[in-house]
DNA sequence: CAAAATTGGATAGCGATAGTATCCAGCCAA
DNA sequence: TTGGCTGGATACTATCGCTATCCAATTTTG
């Protein structure tokens, strides 16, 4: 397959192929010549992931990167991977360890965590992000009790078994890898486009009618 | 107030919160001389909403700028407002109508959302958002059925229910308008932390015990 | 076979976004 | 009264994610 070929059925321009293989998102193809190089399946595939990353899933091209990086390197374990990919998934909060009251929220955040018995590494990013929306509630005046929390976690736990449940891990791992990584970020989307759609049904229900 | 006590107090650099009057995001203060003005606690308010959203919910100044405007414009009921600022954040995704593909995935959004009965305006810019994820998902190979869909169905219920239920309309609008908004951006981020623990949690469950 | 088109690889440029930095008077507080 | 803030205007910068151009080598086509 030429470049122009990976171009026509991905979607993506030939330009924007180059400069992702430049970027290290995408193997070079086999060079058959001096100016000639040859293309595959894996390399449409691939190319396909990172579409749907960056268009849909909207994740920094550093992000994909490190993704794919991660799906590469054979070393790692399947499951650790799927641990790994999530690590570079943005959008990360940058933690403020100095800050009292990023260090206040960040204890709220261990504390729910503990309470809860979830095994999330202490070091995860997610508590740094979740965190960081913690503390924004807080300087907004809106403290956070565990008692709003309720829906969230509960939510969360419903759709976090169903996804993790559903990971098949019979197919060869390159494939099985892009599979968990772009259910992991297309069903996020799909997640908050629902939430949204929700929100504006229960809000209709409430002041169409009764306002 | 002057302009480097709402820097201080904000955390922002004066610069910063001159380029946001430059953009329309905070009014000026009133002027009391050619080169004095006086800024109060709602200029303070307004900036620190303006920061949660940048720094934490992540929105272009674009959709800041969209939802202030909105926020400010007296005349919008302040129910119908919530919609419209919901329809200020981003990510947006733009509708490809020429594009088959997309067409047969925004007909199953409306098939979704008509089998659930959910009040969703037709032009709602989320049907495109989940429209899109769908488009992406079927491009890679992971078509999806009303039976995955499910888990997140409920979970946005669960959610919705709370949190329109938990708005409160009795406060000035301002405050009402703000405190909407902030929590519906900054609770998405708590959402995708919590769902992504989860994960984290059942995947340590489901291998680390059995794998 | 010759001309036209395509390719890989390298380098340069571009448009959008989100600020920073500088400058300049005018002002106010010590 | 003088030194440090202002407001307002303008200019500059950095990053991101591509695009465009160029070149020499190679196909493809007529």
């Amino acid at each position: 397959m030429k470049i122009s070929e990976l171009s026509d059925r991905s979607g993506l321009p030939v330009q924007t192929i180059k400069y992702y293989i430049r970027e290290g998102l995408l193997p070079k193809g086999t060079a058959t010549a001096a100016t000639r190089a040859e293309y595959d399946g894996r390399h449409l595939d691939r190319l396909r992931l990172i579409k749907a990353l960056r268009e849909v899933g909207d994740l920094p091209i550093a992000s994909v990167q490190q993704i794919v990086a991660a799906v590469d390197d054979e070393d790692i374990p399947l499951h650790e991977l799927l641990g790994t990919a999530q690590y570079a998934l943005g959008p990360g909060a940058e933690p403020h360890p100095e800050d009292p009251d990023w260090r206040a929220a960040r204890e709220d955040v261990d504390a729910v965590v503990a309470e809860l018995g979830w095994r999330v590494l202490p070091n995860a990013p997610t508590r740094d992000l979740l965190a960081q929306a913690f503390v924004a509630l807080r300087r907004l005046g809106l403290p956070i009790v565990l008692n709003d929390l309720r829906p969230y976690i509960e939510a969360a736990e419903l759709i976090a078994d169903h996804e993790v449940g559903a990971l098949s891990l019979d197919e060869d791992r390159e494939t099985a890898v892009q599979t968990a990584v772009a259910t992991n970020v297309l069903y996020e989307r799909v997640l908050l486009a629902l939430r949204r759609m929700a929100q504006e049904n229960a809000s209709a229900l409430r002041f169409d009618d009764e306002g």
